[in-house]
DNA sequence: GTCTATACCGCGATAGAC
DNA sequence: GTCTATCGCGGTATAGAC
């Protein structure tokens, strides 16, 4: 059942709500047709499972860099910097683009609440770089968080268009670019 | 045939490539199969075509406002702020999700490059804002033209997430905010 | 809990008539 | 050029044995 939730993960990374088959993940998790349909009632709802893994993880990643020592440009600068599996894309933001994912709000809510938490924790670090005037007045918290996580997920459309990582790291230089002027 | 291409575009932008199938198409298209086949040698053919197709569009689309006139970060806002079915996403960004367009070379080319003209495009505009002042020494074009793709493909991603235009709105303010920042 | 068998459907393509 | 018939395969799920 673990095994099956991981298997899930990868495989929702790697082909998406709809590209993935119940008998498919069997298959990764080396368990039979009967022990999935026995832990889970179907496909969406071991999907949600994994999701939902899949968005706990994220958090917890970024958390440990959120969390790090400095101002708030070296923590995002930090967090931006992150090694990361560029070429195989957001585990979640992936997601976004199956219509059956976004037609099912059960499926849905947790991309949402995912995003809505990583929007809401930059805005928070970038509202702190403002109090202690590393920003001027004139730098909105939701606005720029919202831009740097959409940098992110697009910074991995881009790679993933070239086939390269390249557009994402420059993107990823140019937004840190920004933020440097920004404070300057 | 033309409807095919068509209903082939809607279809991909919709449900992605792993989601359509000819006969859906088809069914779109009020065509039948012999049809389909008689033109197109099978669904990849068919999405090839329908994927250059949703290039050039797009091209054109964003030539009108960089062909417009003003300061590159008034041609850059206009085509940031340019009127979006936000909620539908990028036709072609969110090809980079499906795992068939991009193990085939033949369709993620069309894509590869509509990106490559789009970020190259948008650094021809951010050199000439450097040559005429109005950004920095420090700002380089290449970066920042990715940047500027990636706020759009990745807010995309934000908004469908949250089924709201709004994290998409606000990513693209807090680029131009920036962007203003850094040509003040 | 896990297994195998079975069911029904739609996918993607081919064949051959018209 | 377009139509209908047909094919083999895999998707998603259920049934009932063990």
């Amino acid at each position: 059942m673990e095994r099956l939730i991981r298997s899930a993960q990868e495989l929702l990374w790697e082909r998406g709500y709809v590209g993935t088959s119940p008998k498919a993940i069997q298959r990764a998790a080396d368990a039979g047709q009967g022990s999935m349909y026995h832990h889970f009632s179907g496909k969406a709802q071991l999907a949600k499972a994994a999701i939902e893994r899949s968005g706990e993880e994220l958090r917890e990643a970024a958390e440990e860099q959120f969390a790090s020592p400095g101002t708030a440009t070296e923590r995002i600068t930090r967090y931006l910097e992150r090694d990361r599996e560029v070429l195989r894309g957001c585990r979640i933001g992936r997601l976004t683009a199956d219509p059956d994912v976004m037609a099912d709000p059960t499926l849905r809510k947790p991309v949402d609440e995912t995003f809505g938490w990583l929007r809401g924790r930059l805005a928070e670090i970038v509202a702190e770089g403002k109090r202690k005037g590393e920003y001027p007045a004139t730098i909105d918290p939701d606005q720029t968080a919202a831009t740097i996580a959409a940098v992110l997920q697009g910074g991995y459309v881009l790679a993933r268009a070239a086939n390269s990582d390249e557009p994402f790291e420059l993107a990823v230089q140019g937004l840190i670019n920004l933020l440097q002027e920004a404070s300057a």
